[in-house]
DNA sequence: CTTGGCTTGTGAAACCTTTCACAAGGCAAG
DNA sequence: CTTGCCTTGTGAAAGGTTTCACAAGCCAAG
């Protein structure tokens, strides 16, 4: 089984735990590919395929075992275990991350917070005390963080992605708006709000479009 | 030309354009499809087919020139006009996202926020009167704003996003860490930032696991 | 035990995106 | 004008992902 498996499986991955814990907080044993889809916005055949990449965990005419899926999601997922994360940026969204209590009641401690602004460094966010960006490299491997989180500025994020690469981060979710190159041994997600909303700008401008020309075609 | 575009081909072209607005501002009047693509992560036949689906937009032998190019990618993402937003949820991401200038300064203009925590209600952020959450339909239909942003706990997210429709918008952008299912007329966009961070731990795990078994085989 | 109704796991088909590769055409130098 | 180099635009090929459809198999009822 078990080959390359590709993001967007992944990611259907994680909606259908999420769909699982949900069931089981609820009492449901068992489940059919069709009802776990349905609420990850997948099709059953895709749950199926999907799954069906680690190996086989339902029963055929009955479904699947909700507990022990969760395990086995939990298990390929990487989320038996909790990761150590750096973040780089208390501005804005920096803090937001900071305080988000999601993050750690999953799994994702925060464990070291950086900053440039000189009047920052040194105070306290939500139990961080926040140090400066020149000792990032010493306190990100001592900590051993395994992921990095970049909230900072554009212009210096990629610097700061080689910088977390070289401590010895093996991930980076990255917040700022640029494309950051790839680093060997490290993997990188983008977070773009900005290519976001653009994405929906076209659409609504498509749609405008298609609604106008349609409305009076001559 | 112009048929279904694929939603990676819309975001390559919102990356596209940023890098020609860098090159215009640098003074760069032509670009090749090459040195077009390397910031931006792609290939110089993405560049081309992407491009292709719009028109011609190059010279053989020359390259694109920089500012007509930029000008045609700001219409056909439809930024060369202003959008407004309505904003749902003013806790830590939603403050983020109102205190964030890149918002307005490309164009996404937050009109109206709201909340439902009536100790926020009536309050000040960054210029917004924080509004009731029941005041949503009525006062996001006057507005007219076209884009809704859910920054909202999980459970009422869905609720909101209908909310929202009703009123009138015509795209959401979506932060709350839940699939919302489609709504007719609506495009919806979900940034979840647990799911990213979930991927992430996939490929550690799956790289853990890897160096494992390679290094320990028997 | 047998029948009928469900559901999984999975090859094959359909569909979509990316990459290749090259003809068409521009530009500069001589 | 001609030669040589460069770059676009685009069909065709390759590569991936999603959907289809069905055999294999479980369970409950009788």
């Amino acid at each position: 089984m078990s080959g390359r498996i590709s993001d967007s499986t992944v990611r259907r991955l994680s909606l259908y735990l999420r769909v699982l814990r949900d069931l089981e907080r609820a009492g449901v044993e068992v489940v059919s590919s069709v009802r776990l889809a349905q609420p990850a916005g997948a099709t059953s055949a895709q749950v199926r395929k999907d799954l069906s990449h680690f190996g086989s965990f339902g029963q055929r005419g009955r479904g699947y075992s909700v507990a022990p899926l969760v395990r086995a999601l939990e298990d390929i997922l990487g989320l038996s275990r909790s990761w150590r994360l750096a973040l780089v940026g208390v501005g804005k969204i920096g803090t937001a991350l900071l305080g988000y209590a999601g993050l750690a009641g999953r799994g994702f401690d925060v464990v070291a917070a950086f900053d440039a602004d000189a009047a920052k460094v040194g105070t306290q966010a939500f139990g961080q005390t926040i140090r400066c960006v020149s000792e990032l490299q010493p306190v990100v491997a001592e900590t051993k963080a395994q992921i990095g989180v970049i909230a900072t500025p554009a212009p210096v994020a990629a610097a700061v992605a080689s910088e977390l690469a070289r401590a010895g981060v093996g991930a980076i979710l990255n917040f700022a708006p640029v494309e950051l190159s790839e680093i060997d041994g490290v993997s990188i997600r983008t977070v773009d709000i900005v290519l976001e909303l653009e994405g929906l700008s076209y659409l609504l401008a498509e749609a405008a479009g298609r609604a106008a020309s349609g409305g009076a075609g001559g």
